[in-house]
DNA sequence: TTGTAAGCGTTATCAA
DNA sequence: TTGATAACGCTTACAA
């Protein structure tokens, strides 16, 4: 079931026929209403390959992200495709298991014209690839931006202000010893950022930075749980932790209940990310929470009009975060 | 830079081009060379679009979700991958948000041959619609099967087993005061499996079903904790419940905690699916797991299969589940 | 208002 | 072993 079925059994021409699908051109409103039932009596569809390959664009967009099994996304992508939606596109997920590889087949979407244009959390590529891609293709950076080797579209939060504010938070709740879990994956510029933030925060503030304070940790409760092990064994344990993801705060606030510390009240615990965990826990967790929704709407409407003008050039834009104060740090007294 | 382009540059035709490309038909090692040095040199990619619409197919799979924020998808779905990938198929993910309009939407990638097959978790559409699309194209659904209107094929564990074995084994830890969170969701069909395996864990054990015990609980910990709330303000409030996923689990813990209870001792908690906060809270959730890359490398291998093999008739895979029991429930004593 | 036909980039048939 | 060419299904000048 072809165009040239539907314009055979409807007496006319696949001029026509296309003209009908795409409300393009002129046809007499009998021969439309003749297409038309045509077309529903025997539910043809067009073909999209056929399409894609004559107007030489997909209206697809793909979207990478390093796993699935972080919530952070989720409000992100809802918010990608809720916009995508609205100008005609479509939005593809891919999953690349921080594997560079796989990272590749994807983006290969874009050389091979299945895509119009990408949307990457952050990969695992080299700056390299990455700037030889956006030179050539739509590319947008999203919740991350790398380091001056980079150039790139982003849309992202400012991490070191964030880790920044939270670490004023906690001295303005009288905390002086202040650790911090954080991870250090190269390339992963936001750690860094973070890490300079939870730095200036206390220089700000007039405490020293004490190295048996600033743990590496990866995203995962249990490494927290080890990390806060470490922590609360130091001649002089720290009074807040600062865990610089949800899921390790949940960690941390695991280990402390199941060492007799409570949580909120012995040692205050503070997240980044809001995300479900961040609820669930007892107490809640006090975190940092980025603006999904608008960092998916500003990300998408940034990848389209480059898709659209395609001598745009790059730009970053920069969105505000909120710090939620929950009960894993104490109330104000 | 296309077929032609390679053709002319290194002076042969595009059939010889494509036969390099390909690694089909005979091309002496000199030409081949040559074809591949100005593959090379040029960073030529074929274009997809052009290929599908020549060989009808795209060697590409969409899986289907209700949702991204589960985080029970994840193992499944990074299983998915690995076995496409394993035989030549990309896979894309799409997320629904349980709209079936958004649904159709993808399903159309298969009218209009983007993708090859479709593996779907629970969608919302009827089951004559599901049954109108498996009779015509690839089609395995994941985790799920219909009741007796849906002719499809699946992979899936014995839901109402599984749920069977977790009354039995707080049974079997001297519980008769056993309650249940569940869903009601028209069409989510392992709820009902699910509330069949409570109801007939109780009757094997001789305990009657107390309606007051069976609560409508969407998957979420905030409507958990209402749920747990209602239970134990009862005249006679459970001993145990049975949450049937582990974002109820945690929601119902979060309700002990603060309410004076102590999960695993003075009230047991059971979850379902083993997904990661079952271990993040305090204490850990005992859970049924399901075999997830087992269920996503038979899922995949069922629809390439079916592919491969149009007159394929439509097959059910039922996979073992595991009880896992952790610090939510009592130790047996 | 309608139809003819070229062309999008590829693969595969067939003849050389 | 190679190359010319038709075909895949569609959109869109251009001509009628």
């Amino acid at each position: 079931m072809d165009i040239k079925e539907v314009a055979r059994l409807s007496g006319t021409s696949v001029a026509t026929v296309s003209r009908v699908i795409n409300n393009s051109g002129t046809v007499s409103p009998e021969r439309r209403a003749r297409v038309q039932k045509v077309i529903e009596q025997t539910g043809y569809h067009p073909n999209h390959v056929g399409r894609n390959l004559r107007t030489q664009c997909s209206q697809k967009l793909l979207v990478m992200m390093p796993t699935i099994s972080n919530p952070f996304y989720s409000d992100i992508i809802v918010s990608c495709e809720e916009h995508a939606r609205a100008n005609d596109y479509g939005v593809l997920l891919a999953v690349t298991n921080r594997n560079p590889q796989i990272e590749r087949q994807y983006f290969d979407m874009l050389y091979t014209k299945q895509v119009d244009g990408v949307l990457s959390f952050l990969p695992t590529i080299s700056p390299q690839e990455i700037n030889r891609i956006t030179a050539e293709y739509p590319f947008v950076a999203c919740c991350w931006r790398g380091d001056e080797r980079i150039n790139a579209s982003y849309v992202c939060i400012d991490n070191e202000r964030a880790a920044y504010d939270m670490v004023a938070y906690l001295v303005s709740l009288g905390h002086r010893r202040i650790a911090a879990l954080n991870g250090s994956y190269p390339g992963r510029t936001y750690e860094i950022e973070r890490e300079a933030g939870y730095r200036k925060g206390l220089a700000h503030a007039g405490i020293p930075y004490r190295e048996e304070y600033y743990l590496k940790c990866d995203y995962s409760h249990t490494e927290a749980y080890q990390a806060a092990d470490r922590l609360m064994h130091l001649p002089e344990p720290p009074t807040a932790i600062f865990a610089m993801s949800d899921d390790r705060a949940a960690g941390v606030i695991k280990y402390l209940w199941e060492h007799g510390y409570k949580p909120g009240v012995d040692v205050d615990v503070a997240g980044f990310d809001n995300v479900t965990v961040s609820e669930i826990t007892t107490p809640s967790i006090t975190t940092i929470a980025q603006p999904c929704a608008q960092l998916g709407k500003e990300a998408i409407l940034l990848l389209i009009a480059r898709i659209k003008d395609p001598s745009m050039s790059n730009k970053g834009i920069i969105l505000a975060h909120s710090l939620i104060a929950r009960g894993s740090t104490r109330t104000i007294s």
